[in-house]
DNA sequence: ATAATCACG
DNA sequence: GACGTACGTGATTATG
C-alpha cells in the first residue's frame, strides 16, 4: 500500500502538546513547549508514514458559522493563555519551512476543512488519515478515510468506531448530539453520556427514529430526552462536521515540498532545539551528495516479469515518476497502446512493451498482464506523474479501461507557461533548446512518408532506445522548466490551477466529442456544387476563357491584365492581390468581381465544411472529435484542429446553414452559452476606468454608449452608423489601432480617425493611460501579462525596425486582454467540468470557442441546468464589472444562438 | 514547404 | 521623413 494522504488537526495538536509539555523556555524566556511538542508529533507522524500528500489545519482566530447560529457556541471557554499565543507564529512558520503546507480558513473550523478535504480524497478513492486527538472525526470514518492518534498510535477504521463507540460512523454525529458537549457549550440530553446514546442508537438506528418512540423511553431519562427533543437539532448542527466548504484548493496539490533548512535553521537556534539544531546542521553538510555523472544510457528493455516487479517498485520508490505510451495511431480514438516508457531519474528509464507484432519479434509480456499490475499505480492520484502531453496518453489509457490520476506535471505545459513563443513545445525542440540534446525522433525509428512504420511494427531495441529516451528526456525537461516556473508565484498559479487542471476536462470533450448530421451536409455540398457550377459558367463568360478560378496567380492574370482592372493592393510578394477587400472595392464598378467573391465563399464552405466534416466523422463513435491544443498560441487561448472546430462558419447566412448539422443527440439540447464582451470587461477593469465600468454596469450596449461618448450625442440620438463605427473603434482598441487601420476600416479619412480616437481617449482617459502603461511596461520589461500572471515575450519591442516595434506594442496592448480572456473561459471550464463530475450531471461539455462554451444537455435539465452554467461562467473571475454570459437553447448548434 | 485566401473569436 | 499598419488562430488550394 502507496503512502496515504494526510490530514493534520493541527488545533488539536497544538492544545495537546500545550499541555502535555512541561512549560519549557529558551534562554531569552519565551516559552517553547508547544512548539517543541506539536513539531515532535508531526516528525513523528512523518517518519511513520512518510506521506507526499499533507497539510497541516490550523483554526482561524475568527469567530465561525457555529457562533453565528448559535451565540453560545464555545462562549465559555477561556482565553488562549498568552504563553501559547506566543507559540503560534513559530508552530505555523516551522511546519511551512519542512515544506507541509499550512491552511487557515476563517469562517470554520480546522475539522470543517478536514472534513471537506478528506470527503474529496474519498471521492477520488485516495487512502486519507486523519491525525487527530479529537474523538468528533469519527464521524468522518469510512472505508478510505481512518482517524490516527499520535499518542497511542491506534488507526481508528470503521470496525474501530463500532469497537470504540458501539455504533457505526454514520451514526456519530447523533451519538455526540445526544452527549452534547460542556467544553463547546453544546446542549445534549441531562444525563446521557455514550453508554446510554450508543445504547438508545442501538436500538433506534438514528435520532429522528429515537424521537419518534421518544415515549418508550421510561423514567426521569425519557422525560430528559423528551425535554431535551427541541433543541437538539441546533445540537445537531453544531456537532456536524462541515465537509462542503468552499476551497481554493484540492487534496492532490497538498504536496509536500523541499524543506527550507536556512530557515528551519533560525528558528531552531532561537528557540534553542539543540538536538534538531544538530541534525539540521549534519544534514545540511551532506546535502549536495555528488552524483557520479553516468554518460552510458541506461535503458532498460522490460521483458520478463522479474524485470517488471523491479519496475514497479522503482516508481513505487520514487516521488516522481516521467511516464509515456507508444501507440499504434496518433488518433486518440483509435490509438492502441503497444508500449510504455517510464523513468524516474534523469539516468534511469525503461521500456515496456506488449504490442510489438512485427515478424519474428521477441516474445514479450502480455498486454492484460502489464496493465493490470501497473493500474494501480497509474491510478493512484497520489502518485505523482510527469509526462509530456499528457492529454493523450489520459486518452489512450482509457481507451484500455485505465483512468490516468495523479498527474501533476505536464512538460509541454511547464514549457508553454514558461515562455509560450520560445519554442514549439514539443519533446525535440524542447531538449535541443532547454538542453542542447538531440532526441531520436519518430521518424527515425518508424520512417517516413508512405512507408512510415506505426509503432507495432518497430524493432524492440529501437523502440526502446526512442521510448525510454523520451521518458527520461521528459524527466529532464521537468527539472529544468520546473525550477523556473516555480520562481514566479504567479506563473506558477497560473500552472497548478489553470493549465494542469484543464488537460482532463480537455481530454474528456475530445473524448466525448460532437455529434454531426453527415446527411444534412452531403446535401448542402449538392446544393453548393449546383450553384458554383452556374457561377462558374457565368464567370468564365465575362473572362472569355475558362481558367482555374482557385489559383490567384491565374485570376490575377485575368483580372489585371486581360481585362485590365485597376489594381490597388500588392500582396508581400509583389502580386497584385485579388483579396476579399480588393475585389469588394472592384466590385462596386464592375461585374467580374462580385461573382468571384461570391464563388469563392462558396467554394471555401463546400471544400473546408460541407465536404470534409462528413469525412472527419469517427467510425467508432460515429461523432466527431477535435483536438484542442493547449500550448501553440501566444496569449493562453486554445486553438483546435482536426477539424477545427472554432472556425465554423456564422457570420453569412449561407455559412451559418452548416450550424445545423451540429446536433444534439435524441433526449438532449445543445446549449451555447458565450461571454458577452468579455475583453472589453477585462478592459474597463485593468484600466480602471470609470465611464467605460459605468456603461458596462448600467447594463448599456457597450457599442452605443460609446457612439454617445465620441460624437456626443444622447442615447436617442444615436443612430446605427454611429454604433457601427463606434463598435470599430471598440474592436480597434483591443487590437491596439491605429488611426490609419481604423480609417481603412471604416473608410474615412485618417484625419478623421485620430479625432474619433482623439475624443475616445478624452472621454476614456484611464484606457489611454493603461494603454501608455502597458506599452511602457513592456518596453522595459520585455514582456506583459495577463490579470493572472500569464506572461507573453514580446523580443521585438524594442526593435529599431519600426514595423516589427509597432506591431509588438499592438500585441503588448492586445495580448493582456486576449489572454486574461482565456484564463477565465479556462477556468470556467475547469469549474463546470467538476461540477458535472461531483454531481453526476447529465450533460456534457462538447466545445470551447474562445468565449463560447457548447453543451449537450439532458432535455429535462436543460431549464435548470443553463441558469447554473451561466453563473458559473459569470464567476468564474471577480473583476471590477460583473460578466455577463448568455445561452442559447437548440436541437442544433444555429438554433442555439 | 510556402503563400494566398478566408473561416472563426 | 518614410514605412507599413488592428490581435489571435487553422484549413484549403495552388504552386515551386
Amino acid at each position: 500500500m502507496s503512502a496515504p494522504f494526510v490530514l493534520v488537526d493541527g488545533s488539536s495538536y497544538i492544545y495537546r502538546a500545550f499541555h502535555a509539555m512541561p512549560p519549557l523556555v529558551n534562554p531569552q524566556g519565551e516559552p517553547t513547549g508547544a512548539v517543541y511538542g506539536v513539531i515532535n508529533m508531526l516528525r513523528k507522524l512523518l517518519h511513520e508514514v512518510n506521506p507526499s500528500h499533507i497539510v497541516v489545519v490550523f483554526d482561524a482566530k475568527e469567530k465561525t458559522f457555529r457562533s453565528e447560529i448559535y451565540p453560545e457556541y464555545k462562549a465559555h471557554r477561556p482565553p488562549m493563555p498568552p504563553e501559547l499565543v506566543a507559540q503560534i507564529e513559530p508552530i505555523h512558520s516551522i511546519i511551512k519551512a519542512m515544506g507541509i503546507p499550512v491552511l487557515c480558513i476563517s469562517g470554520v473550523e480546522a475539522d470543517d476543512v478536514i472534513g471537506t478535504l478528506a470527503k474529496q480524497a474519498a471521492e477520488q478513492h485516495m487512502h486519507t488519515l486523519i491525525s487527530t486527538g479529537d474523538k468528533d472525526m469519527a464521524q468522518l470514518v469510512c472505508p478510505h478515510i481512518h482517524l490516527v492518534n499520535t499518542m497511542t498510535e491506534s488507526e481508528l477504521d470503521p470496525e474501530r468506531v463500532v469497537e470504540k463507540f458501539g455504533v457505526k460512523p454514520e451514526q456519530i454525529i447523533d451519538l455526540l448530539t445526544l452527549m452534547g458537549d460542556t467544553s463547546d457549550n453544546v446542549p445534549g440530553v441531562e444525563k446521557v453520556g455514550p453508554k446510554t446514546a450508543a445504547k438508545w442508537l442501538q436500538e433506534y438506528e438514528t435520532l429522528d427514529n429515537l424521537f419518534a418512540h421518544a415515549n418508550d423511553i421510561k423514567g426521569k431519562i425519557g422525560e430528559n430526552l423528551r425535554a431535551a427533543m427541541p433543541r437538539l437539532p441546533l445540537s445537531k448542527q453544531l456537532v456536524t462536521i462541515k465537509c462542503d466548504v468552499p476551497l481554493d484548493v484540492t487534496p492532490e496539490k497538498l504536496t509536500r515540498g523541499l524543506a527550507d533548512n536556512e530557515i528551519l535553521k533560525n528558528w531552531f537556534e532561537r528557540l534553542a532545539f539543540k538536538g534538531w539544531l544538530l541534525e539540521l546542521n549534519q544534514h545540511v553538510s551532506q546535502e549536495p551528495i555528488p552524483v557520479p555523472p553516468k554518460s552510458e544510457k541506461n535503458y532498460e528493455l522490460v521483458l520478463t516479469n522479474t524485470q517488471l516487479n523491479a519496475w514497479i517498485k522503482k516508481i513505487n520508490d520514487a516521488p516522481l515518476f516521467a511516464i509515456d505510451t507508444e501507440t499504434t495511431d496518433l488518433n486518440m480514438i483509435n490509438a492502441e497502446i503497444v508500449g510504455i516508457s517510464l523513468a524516474i531519474s534523469a539516468h534511469e528509464a525503461a521500456y515496456i512493451p506488449f504490442g510489438h507484432d512485427y515478424m519474428d519479434a521477441p516474445q514479450q509480456l502480455s498486454e492484460e498482464f502489464v496493465l493490470q499490475k501497473l493500474k494501480p499505480i497509474l491510478e493512484n492520484p497520489l502518485k505523482s506523474k510527469v509526462g509530456q502531453n499528457l492529454k493523450y496518453d489520459i486518452n489512450t489509457f482509457m481507451n484500455h479501461g485505465i483512468e490516468l490520476r495523479g498527474v501533476v506535471f505536464d512538460t509541454m505545459l511547464e514549457s508553454y507557461v514558461y515562455n509560450p513563443t520560445f519554442v514549439r513545445h514539443n519533446l525535440d525542440a524542447m531538449a535541443l533548446k532547454y538542453l542542447n540534446h538531440h532526441t531520436i525522433t519518430f521518424e527515425d525509428v518508424a520512417g517516413k512518408g508512405a512507408k512510415q512504420l506505426t509503432f507495432n511494427q518497430v524493432d524492440l531495441d529501437k523502440a526502446a532506445e526512442y521510448a525510454a529516451e523520451d521518458a527520461e528526456v521528459c524527466l529532464q525537461l521537468h527539472e529544468m522548466l520546473w525550477s523556473k516556473i516555480s520562481e514566479n508565484v504567479q506563473l506558477q498559479e497560473v500552472f497548478e490551477s489553470i493549465e494542469m487542471p484543464l488537460v482532463p476536462v480537455l481530454a474528456r470533450i475530445e473524448r466525448t466529442g460532437v455529434l454531426v448530421d453527415a446527411e444534412l451536409l452531403r446535401k448542402q455540398s449538392q446544393d453548393l456544387e449546383q450553384r458554383l457550377h452556374i457561377l462558374k459558367q457565368e464567370i468564365y463568360a465575362f473572362a472569355g476563357e475558362t481558367f482555374n478560378i482557385d489559383s490567384p496567380k491565374q485570376l490575377q492574370a485575368i483580372l489585371f491584365e486581360k481585362l485590365k482592372l485597376p489594381t490597388t493592393t500588392k500582396t508581400p510578394t509583389g502580386q497584385a492581390s485579388t483579396s476579399e477587400a480588393v475585389l469588394q472595392e472592384l466590385s462596386e464598378n464592375y461585374p467580374l468581381p462580385k461573382l468571384i467573391l461570391e464563388y469563392r465563399s462558396l467554394s471555401k464552405l463546400k471544400s473546408t465544411y460541407t465536404d470534409k466534416l462528413p469525412e472527419q466523422i469517427q467510425g467508432k463513435t460515429g461523432r466527431i472529435h477535435t483536438s484542442y491544443h493547449q500550448a501553440v498560441t501566444a496569449t493562453g487561448r486554445l486553438s483546435s484542429s482536426d477539424p477545427n472546430l472554432q472556425n465554423i462558419p456564422i457570420r453569412t447566412e449561407e455559412g451559418r446553414k452548416i450550424r445545423q448539422a451540429f446536433i444534439a443527440p435524441p433526449g438532449y439540447k445543445i446549449v451555447a452559452i458565450d461571454y458577452s464582451q468579455i475583453e472589453l470587461r477585462i478592459m474597463a477593469h485593468l484600466a480602471d476606468d470609470p465611464n467605460l465600468q459605468k456603461a458596462f454596469r448600467h447594463g448599456l450596449d457597450i457599442h452605443s454608449a460609446t457612439a454617445a461618448e465620441v460624437f456626443n450625442l444622447t442615447p436617442e440620438n444615436v443612430t446605427s452608423l454611429h454604433r457601427r463605427n463606434a463598435k470599430a473603434i471598440n474592436f480597434g482598441l483591443i487590437y491596439g489601432m491605429s488611426a490609419f487601420g481604423l480609417a481603412k476600416q471604416l473608410d474615412i479619412s485618417r484625419h478623421e480617425a485620430k479625432e474619433y480616437i482623439d475624443t475616445y481617449f478624452q472621454r476614456y482617459p484611464k484606457v489611454k493611460e493603461y494603454m501608455e502603461n502597458t506599452r511602457n511596461l513592456a518596453h522595459q520589461q520585455g514582456y506583459v501579462e495577463t490579470l493572472f500572471g500569464r506572461r507573453l515575450y514580446l523580443p521585438e519591442i524594442n526593435s529599431r525596425n519600426a514595423m516589427q516595434r509597432t506591431a509588438s506594442e499592438r500585441a503588448a496592448i492586445n495580448a493582456p486582454l486576449q489572454g486574461t480572456a482565456a484564463d477565465i473561459i479556462k477556468q470556467a471550464m475547469i469549474i463546470i467540468d467538476h461540477y458535472f463530475l461531483a454531481e453526476k450531471i447529465d450533460a456534457r461539455m462538447i466545445m470551447q470557442v474562445h468565449d463560447e462554451l457548447v453543451f449537450e444537455v439532458k432535455t429535462e435539465l436543460v431549464e435548470t441546468l443553463t441558469p447554473i452554467l451561466i453563473a458559473k461562467m459569470a464567476k468564474a473571475a471577480n473583476l471590477g464589472v460583473e460578466l455577463l454570459a448568455h445561452a442559447g437553447v437548440g436541437d442544433n448548434w444555429d438554433e442555439a444562438h
